[in-house]
DNA sequence: TTGATTTAAGATAAACGAGTCTTAAATTGA
DNA sequence: TCAATTTAAGACTCGTTTATCTTAAATCAA
């Protein structure tokens, strides 16, 4: 697995959060039900979400979570880092610490290139344009084979 | 991480195996302390690759494992597939189930062939080809940066 | 044959990630 | 004010991965 189950969480919410409601707060109840997230599982990595600025909150009655900038400003990679950190775009295919052109392992000339494109891959897409996908296209944020 | 550790030993042993004395046993105990790896645990490791028909070992004074086939008909895919399975070149990035060309999450078009290309680098790489670097331009397997 | 060497196999333990539960604090509206 | 709603925070449980330990079985050489 890529990425951390938080972190898969965390772009799903993130995504519906862009595609339902932009600019309004959603109770994290609703994402939970809608994606089929555990629902204080995701209340925590709502948490490390807001503690870095990807969200924004308000407590009680209407209150819930939203996206803390424009749906176009904010990044995959951006989620990716606040919940996963750095290491999965810096390490080695093989484990080697001190991974870097000094010290290469043998794989380095086909890993480096390899692992870049999938960091650009989330780099270079923000919320936005996968939310329009979402609404135009029916593209799914969750599965689609239990209990619609 | 990309890899299971137990599927990131299990390639640097085999690259040992391939880089340093080719058709020859080698005992773990000695793989283990060239790589810094476990012992107990490689031999684990060691025993699924066996399994698989990726290694082969003899018991006794002058025993050990080596590479069942030669070393340029052995993938890293082959290694990956018996350690880690198929898993990680058909999940989504998002981690939602059923993935396919059927039912889409947002992100396939660009994340389909990411995924195809870090599997094409499994595919395409054989043992031979790193053993070869390692011997002539030594690239390396262990963290040097730990008593050498 | 005997003893040293080495893999085979499985039990056990530690570490981590994933998920659950409880309580507190803030906000809103009646 | 009071009760309902909702996030905030942290303790706790569970399962898997990672790692260790123990014993058995095979092989070889003296
Ligand atoms: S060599 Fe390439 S893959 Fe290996 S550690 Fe350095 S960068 Fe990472
Ligand atoms: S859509 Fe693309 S990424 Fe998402 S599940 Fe299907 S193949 Fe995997």
């Amino acid at each position: 697995m890529l990425l951390s189950k938080s972190c898969e969480y965390g772009l799903r919410a993130a995504l519906h959060l862009a595609s339902v409601a932009p600019g309004t707060y959603v109770p994290i109840r609703d994402v939970s039900t809608a994606l089929g997230i555990p629902y204080h599982f995701l209340a925590k990595i709502a948490q490390a979400m807001i503690q870095q600025k990807i969200l924004a909150s308000t407590r009680g009655p209407h209150g819930g979570v939203r996206l803390a900038r424009a749906a176009d400003q904010i990044t995959l990679n951006a989620i990716v880092l606040a919940l996963d950190g750095p290491a999965i775009f810096e390490e080695c295919v093989l484990g080697l610490p001190g991974c870097g052109t000094q010290q290469p392992c043998p794989l380095h000339d086909q890993w480096a290139p390899a692992r870049e494109r999938v960091r650009a891959m989330f780099v270079e897409t923000t919320l936005d344009e996968l939310a329009t996908r979402i609404q135009t296209q029916g593209f799914r944020l969750a599965d689609l084979t239990s209990t619609p």
